[in-house]
DNA sequence: CCAAAAGTGTTCAGCTTACACCCATGA
DNA sequence: TCATGGGTGTAAGCTGAACACTTTTGG
């Protein structure tokens, strides 16, 4: 048999990506949903998804999809896992590998495409979404706190520059908790992957914040090292 | 547009499902691979995999595939992720959606399949297998641990009774360590999850290891009251 | 001068880790 | 009786959590 026909008696499926675009503004973590102005379920909240190519690998469909929505590439993008309900779309059987992405939105607001209707809503007050669409957030969320835990990637999700009050707003908004002050400055700055900048940012107080910056390098060297970092 | 129709100008694919199975032994974890007697790349060891059809969700795929392998239902199965390179699969463009799956061979092992010729390989020395399984299985296990770390998986691996050396055996082929047997003990007697029996396992030593039960009801207690346990 | 946010150390409790000897029994 | 694996407690160090006051400066 010919290679190319060993697999012609098994169904074909579509297949899509759909993305989960988490952003912070500086003071709750928020995700951007679209308005569907396309059948089905036209005219309610969903994710960002697209269908997947001939020819693009699934990791590229979801970088692809996204970019069509922000206009930004060499964003943080993580698969989650695939959903493949047979009904989960009710146009059609539709398998659906979830992704997520972290984002800065002060950085890209105005690249977002207005094409979408595309609006941030703050996580907790996320609307009904269509078809398994709340359960990736759900499950979005759960593998995001994970992540910060022991990966720096809560670090995507601010400027480049920022201060650790900024930072702590934003693990405070991950993980819905409140943290004491100088606990998360000892513990963060402990982890020796900042550097101090000697410059101040005063936009939110008079006395103005110190910057820092994440220091891949130095974070790099630990990870060589084995050394697993907890927050 | 008919609402069957929507998605017709989309390409379709192939979707299969692949199973990671790892078992223990009482001395190493394990993995169930199975030699391929059918192209492509017929003769190498691979995973137990199959195509997604029409009616099936993809978690019901996976049951399937276990089954027809290992003549099993109701084990322990979750999926990893979906593995969508463009060329993975020599043949054909296939998406693939990873899943493993936890069993007792012990238990089971009469009811593995001569079908598929399938085989044990210790963990440290599985073959280079076809496509990207060995990505898939690194992926598995590094996932096997964290869900050890924060559930109770590990007794998926075991007899229904089991004792605390094996218990102990159990972890450190999943953890690649040794544990300290006092306080490997204390720790897992003090999660209150253990029923101790009062009958002896006498096969491995003459003074005979106490068994015990996981009791599932004061697992489900500590996680209704928020108590998540580390191991 | 005062309101508002930034920055700074210490103490205590609980947990993790290291560590050594006796027990029961089949051969 | 002895070899083999099962079972037990304690002390030290470390980590995480609680806690209050001073500093800076724009308005």
């Amino acid at each position: 048999m010919e290679i190319s026909n060993l697999y012609k008696h098994h169904p074909r499926h579509y297949v899509s990506v759909d993305c989960i675009i988490f952003g912070f503004n500086g003071e709750d973590l928020k995700l951007l949903c679209i308005k569907r102005s396309f059948p089905p379920e036209m005219g309610k909240w969903s994710l960002m998804g697209g269908f997947l190519g001939e020819n693009e690998s699934i990791d590229e469909a979801a970088y692809r999809v996204l970019e069509e929505l922000t206009g930004i590439k060499h964003v943080f993008l993580e698969q989650l896992q695939g959903y493949g309900s047979v009904n989960r779309d009710p146009a059609a059987r539709v398998i659906s590998l979830a992704y997520y992405a972290l984002i800065n939105p002060g950085e890209y607001k105005d690249a977002i495409s207005p094409h979408f209707s595309a609006k941030w809503f703050t996580l907790g007050q996320v609307p009904e979404l269509v078809f398994d669409h709340n359960e990736m957030v759900d499950k979005a969320l759960r593998r995001l706190q994970r992540r910060c835990k022991t990966q720096p990637v809560g670090f995507e999700l601010l400027a480049d520059r920022f201060t650790l009050p900024q930072l702590q707003k934003l693990y405070e908004s991950i993980f819905r908790m409140t943290y004491d002050k100088r606990n998360f400055r000892k513990k963060i700055l402990s982890l020796g992957i900042l550097q101090k900048l000697d410059e101040k940012e005063k936009e939110t107080s008079k006395k103005g914040a110190y910057l820092y910056r994440f220091e891949k390098t130095k974070y790099d060297d630990l990870m060589k090292r084995g050394i697993h970092f907890e927050i």
